[in-house]
DNA sequence: CTATGGCACGGATT
DNA sequence: AATCCGTGCCATAG
């Protein structure tokens, strides 16, 4: 009897091993977080033990004891980028955030953080008695500059109407970064598109398509939004291309490279998808000196089994043996998926990097055609496992830009550089079967109609709706390369 | 008649 | 098995 249910309980354990493997990889480090905060909370043989941090440099350490950027091999062949893990908090900071602590009270006076910087913009329209109600929204940011908590609740805790917030907030959304405490991305867009509707022409029912479509929108699925929103697929391509390049989801990020692909059922899908899971960073200015690539860690501090509590189990009595065996077991699963998780990112990383380097350092341009599936032969894992590890994360180059790591994939991202190109430096407006053919000299050879589809991906116009060298959209957010 | 967008089909990808 | 992407054919606008 006891043989037969530990061997069940053995089998049970590989499989659940494989599946929990499986959606451990599909997620994002910030799902993931969350899911290990739950299991913490309710697994007693849980254990997280305290973080360790790197005696000189003062850095968070994960798993391993060297500190990746003290023992920084400087001598590493440039091809070979250095990867490691590193825990979530090392994070927060989305560019330049390697520099040494700074000491708290000089990092008060000399950088201006988030919220004085809007409450310096608003202070001046904003009645004295709603100053508590600015301070109270603006102590409430997210790190993305998106409000966390529920509007009623800070009516509520000021005793004062809805309304009156809400005249508050409308004043903060549209100081600087504009959409600022907005309450969900979604909203931010709308702010930032009401706002820039006032000065630059807008592409006819993006703000429907925002409102009515949005997780049609940040999932691509371009066809099912058209027919939602009684369009054409160019047309709504059009707005996907004015919504990325123009507007910014998360008002406290300063550059977004593209709306990432799905999430899940769209459930909880907006808070959290686009926190970078990978961060690439260079060691050095030169562009020979080695990448460096950090898988963020969900939590800080080692998750391990409570070697104390697998004694007890061993003591104790046959009485509450099943719960605490299944909590072990759990324990057990959680830990090794992690690790497994975490090494499956890594490898993966360590090939994309020196496959796509030049992307990675300088631009789209650059960007190899590569599929998922010849990254799964030289990996020796199946194709589903890279696109597990694959979608629905997020990458932040060392230009500060955060792009869908999907985007290493993308079959076409070179050629419409390349179109764009051709279209932002010749004088007279050029056909769509024209660019094909100057494509085709760089090497791109891509069938008429398939360059009108890049054309309308990059909203870009027709020949004939470009006239005189006046190029398209307005540029709000302009990347510097 | 030319330039484009829509629709649908087949192959690749997931 | 479902979905995405490049392409060809046809209709329509200029």
């Amino acid at each position: 009897m006891l043989l037969q249910s530990q061997s069940h309980s053995l089998r049970h354990i590989t499989t659940a091993h494989l599946a929990q493997t499986m959606t451990l990889l599909e997620m994002t480090t910030a799902e993931l977080r969350q899911k290990i905060e739950k299991d913490l909370a309710s697994n007693p043989a849980l254990e997280l033990l305290e973080e360790r941090r790197c005696p000189t440099c003062k850095r968070r350490l994960a798993g391993g004891s060297t500190c990746p950027f003290c023992s920084r091999p400087n001598s590493a062949s440039p091809d070979e980028p250095i990867v490691f893990v590193s825990p979530r908090e090392d994070f927060h900071t989305s560019s330049g955030g390697y520099e040494n602590e700074i000491p708290d009270e000089i990092q008060a006076s000399a950088i201006e953080d988030l919220p004085h910087y809007v409450l310096r913009q608003v202070a001046p329209e904003l009645k004295p008695q709603d100053r508590a109600i600015a301070a109270h929204i603006l102590t409430n940011l997210d790190e993305d500059g998106l409000l966390a908590i529920p509007v009623i609740e800070i009516a509520r805790y000021h005793h004062v109407l809805l309304s009156r917030v809400e005249e508050v907030l409308y004043l903060i959304r549209r100081a600087d970064p504009i959409g600022v405490a907005s309450s969900s991305p979604q909203e931010a867009l709308l702010v930032q598109l009401d706002v820039l509707s006032e000065s630059h022409p807008i592409p006819p029912k993006t703000a429907e398509a925002i409102q009515k479509g949005m997780n049609l929108l940040s999932r691509r699925r371009y066809t099912d939004l058209a027919r939602l929103l009684g369009i054409s697929t160019s047309d709504t391509h059009r707005i996907a291309a004015f919504i990325t390049k123009n507007l910014n989801p998360f008002p406290a990020r300063s550059h977004w490279g593209d709306i990432t692909s799905s999430n899940d059922g769209g459930s909880q899908a907006e808070n959290s998808y686009h926190y970078p899971d990978v961060i690439i960073s260079k060691s050095g200015e030169a562009d020979s000196s080695p990448l460096i690539v950090e898988i963020a860690m969900p939590i800080s501090g080692t998750l391990r089994v409570n070697p104390l509590f697998k004694e007890a189990f061993q003591q104790v009595s046959t009485e509450k043996t099943d719960q605490w065996k299944s909590d072990l077991d759990q324990a057990n699963l959680l830990v090794k998926c992690i690790q497994q998780r975490n090494h499956t990112m890594v490898r993966l990383m360590q090939r994309l990097t020196v496959l796509q380097r030049e992307y990675i350092l300088h631009g789209e341009a650059h960007l190899q055609p590569i599929t998922r599936a010849s990254l799964s032969v030289e990996l020796q894992v199946h194709e589903s496992t890279i696109s597990r590890a694959v979608s629905s994360k997020a990458v932040q180059l060392p230009n500060g830009h955060i792009v869908p790591m999907a985007i290493f994939f993308d079959r076409s991202l070179h050629i419409r550089t390349a179109l764009k190109q051709i279209i932002e430096q010749e004088p007279h407006p050029l056909s769509d079967t024209e660019i094909g053919e100057r494509l085709a000299e760089q090497g791109f050879p891509v069938a008429r109609r398939t360059v009108a589809k890049y054309r309308s991906m990059e909203g870009i116009l027709p020949a004939h709706l470009r006239k005189p060298a006046n190029h398209s959209i307005p540029q709000f957010a302009v990347d510097a390369i």
